[in-house]
DNA sequence: GGGCTATTTCCTGTCGACAATATGTGCAAT
DNA sequence: ATTGCACATATTGTCGACAGGAAATAGCCC
């Protein structure tokens, strides 16, 4: 790389944006995997690809951190967090508790009108798979959810269902990279059926199908990590 | 106040221990209602009061922002965060979800040296009840409900319930305000009934006696509200 | 040559200062 | 008296610099 590489933005910010411009362009990066979990997040390599002080960019960090997206070691630095497959059981008991909890609210409130933008994000999911573009996949996935979380009414499910689904969105990513573009056009009968029973205000059957929902991605993604786990390990390669 | 107003701490204290004890501390006045909802926390000030600059308290807003307990308004400044009475149902729904989750998961792991610890809690409750300590009441209880958590082993929900019953604290402080040294020996005892269905790995008599404490907990507050509200409005205080 | 210790180096944690912005205040005009 | 505008003030957002710790390196003793 040049020495006096240009920094990401020459324009000069508008104060109080450094540190949120920083905050979404990181995030975007580590929930895309474009930063490998466990790279090194260095404040002075971050202030001069960002053209700015170290301020704004250890605030971001530190936003990041709350986030539980980085991990921060005292002293040293700061790491892009890892993903534990260890504690992946406890995530989809809790990914599956609020999958069911917000379809169920949005089937009890559900109107006409609430029902048009969780129908403009099942759009858009549908063109990502349609286009085999796993990422905007993953992306509509997570805003088709939250749309529906919302419509549920519960803003303390919204952030903590949110939470989840970014953190879902990595493991996602790993999944996906497998079969690149066979994505599973399943999914978006799936959110047809979910959409139809939450907008017919039958909340049982809401359940049921989150449930079913829920179910489905859980055994691919193990079945997934059973059969990486299961190939021979390279032992030439450590 | 004097001019030169000794700081809080005038030993010289460790590299990284600033930003952490000033969270600590801020964050326990907080919850005990000592800063007042609404408050406003200025940046200089507190560095005075601290006996340090202002960055390591920026660092302790931005984490205490992230967790909800203060709202930061762009460059102007931070104040406490207030308590929005009219997302109090959702907050109960929630709060009712983790009881149940958490109390059905510890009943499904129970073991008996894993008892020790609640039974631990359940006794610093007992205590503050019967010495009409309000305060360590309340921080009693929080400890049994995140010990049962532990128990329970998925650290998405022990995480997610910690912040729900710490937001809670304010509440029940509000609550309790109003009638000083009456504490309820009744949670007392279905504490110990909670415990009882947990050890015996009860996991349906469990989630009832959840279910049944978080209602007890909803219609208590729910009629402090009622009564809080109905009372005429002093307005010659304005 | 190997293990222990001193040194160096890199990066973070903290500081004081400056710049930008929102609120409050005073004045003038209607 | 009230509204609008200019100014003053207070508080945050950002910056560059320095100091303290931890890992990496070099030196020393065996």
């Amino acid at each position: 790389m040049a020495k006096n590489e240009p920094a990401e933005t020459d324009i000069p910010r508008t104060r109080g944006s450094g540190t949120q411009s920083v905050y979404t362009i990181l995030r975007r990066e580590i929930l895309a995997m474009t930063l490998a979990p466990g790279s090194p997040l260095d404040e002075v390599r971050l202030s001069e690809r960002f053209g700015m002080s170290r301020t704004p960019i250890r605030e971001a960090l530190l936003r990041l951190s709350a986030d539980g997206l980085v991990t921060t070691l005292p002293n040293r630095n700061t790491i892009v967090a890892t993903i534990d497959f260890a504690s992946l059981p406890p995530y989809f008991d809790a990914l599956t508790l609020m999958y069911r909890v917000t379809t169920r609210g949005a089937a009890m409130r559900a109107t006409p009108q609430a029902m048009g933008e969780i129908r403009k994000r099942q759009a858009e999911f549908a063109a990502a798979v349609a286009a085999h573009d796993a990422f905007a996949m993953i992306e509509a996935n997570r805003e088709f959810h939250v749309a529906i979380a919302e419509l549920a009414g519960n803003s303390y499910y919204t952030t903590f269902f949110a939470r989840l689904l970014d953190e879902g969105r990595r493991i996602l990513r790993l999944y996906y990279r497998t079969f690149d573009d066979r994505l599973p056009r399943q999914y978006v009968d799936e959110h047809e059926e979910m959409i139809a029973a939450i907008e017919a205000r039958d909340v049982e059957r809401s359940d049921r199908l989150a449930i079913k929902h829920a179910e489905q991605i859980v055994r691919q993604i193990q079945d997934y990590i059973a059969r990486d786990l299961g190939q021979p390990i390279d032992l030439a390669a450590s």
